[in-house]
DNA sequence: GTTCCTGCAAAGGTTTTGCACCATA
DNA sequence: TATGGTGCAAAACCTTTGCAGGAAC
């Protein structure tokens, strides 16, 4: 697990308990197995793993962690295409990152461009809206791939 | 159906013709339900349009002549959320836009941002890759609801 | 001890597949 | 006429919900 991961898992533990949350098997897949995952996983993906463990998980209460974690504001949902819903991780210092799929290695490559962002924050204006997120997928060749 | 509706859904006739395709039911539903409904409905949608129009059509079908036509590069798929899948028209000319879903009443609003275009382009560059397609989605309040 | 979380099972919804029939070219 | 598209039905898939048991506080 990367450092940012490991310190997200805690900070997502503390604000759950803080919310008045219990801390369970389910939770501890949905907490640990993002931040373990690198935070762009299925519901599928999670219970999998801790199963793979050793762990005893039932999928549906991988989603409802997922629920809890979502309402908290802690991971947000993303359909990538794929017919799948994957989770990624939202970090409290407010840094995101968006993805480029690959469709020939099928790899996500996650970036961040500053100029994206001021350009969706014009739009918001021009268009009178409130935007509270925003997503952006690229589709097409990784570097590698190409 | 607008003017540029029409001309897409002859486009999209022709293109199909061209690639040995044949015209039936289930693809008309597909084009032209598309072309009506501006171009960003389910294949359930598609498919009552036209039974509410006295046609026979299986929703099935109507999946087959999606894929076909996405197959062509005349319609894109799109997880806006929402657990559906949304079938968006490309047009010949190249232009696209994207969205903003609006969490209050739901609507989906397009839009086209010229420099959101130039700045995906340049993390394209940025990162070697070859983006072939691209999705933006905005999430929040339209102006009409904030 | 009480409340909430969890596992299991079943239901719900969307999308895909199998197959025989029919229409297009 | 031969091929491919179509309708119907069933399967497959992901996600949600109901319920009783168990764990956390």
């Amino acid at each position: 697990m990367t450092e940012r991961g490991q310190r997200w898992a805690e900070h997502a533990h503390e604000r759950l308990t803080a919310r008045g949350h219990r801390a369970g098997g389910a939770r501890a897949a949905g907490i640990d197995g993002q931040a373990q995952g690198g935070g762009c996983c299925t519901a599928a993906e999670l219970a999998d793993a801790l199963r793979a463990g050793g762990g005893r998980v039932a999928t549906a209460s991988v989603y409802r962690s997922l629920t809890t974690l979502q309402e908290a504001g802690l991971v947000r949902a993303s359909d990538l295409g794929g017919g799948e819903r994957r989770f990624e991780l939202v970090h409290p210092d407010g840094l995101h990152h968006h993805h480029l799929v690959c469709r020939n290695c099928g790899r996500m490559v996650p970036f961040t461009d500053e100029a994206l962002e001021a350009a969706i924050h014009a739009v918001e204006h021009r268009l009178g809206a409130q935007v509270e997120a925003h997503e952006v997928t690229l589709h097409g060749l990784c570097a590698d791939c190409r």
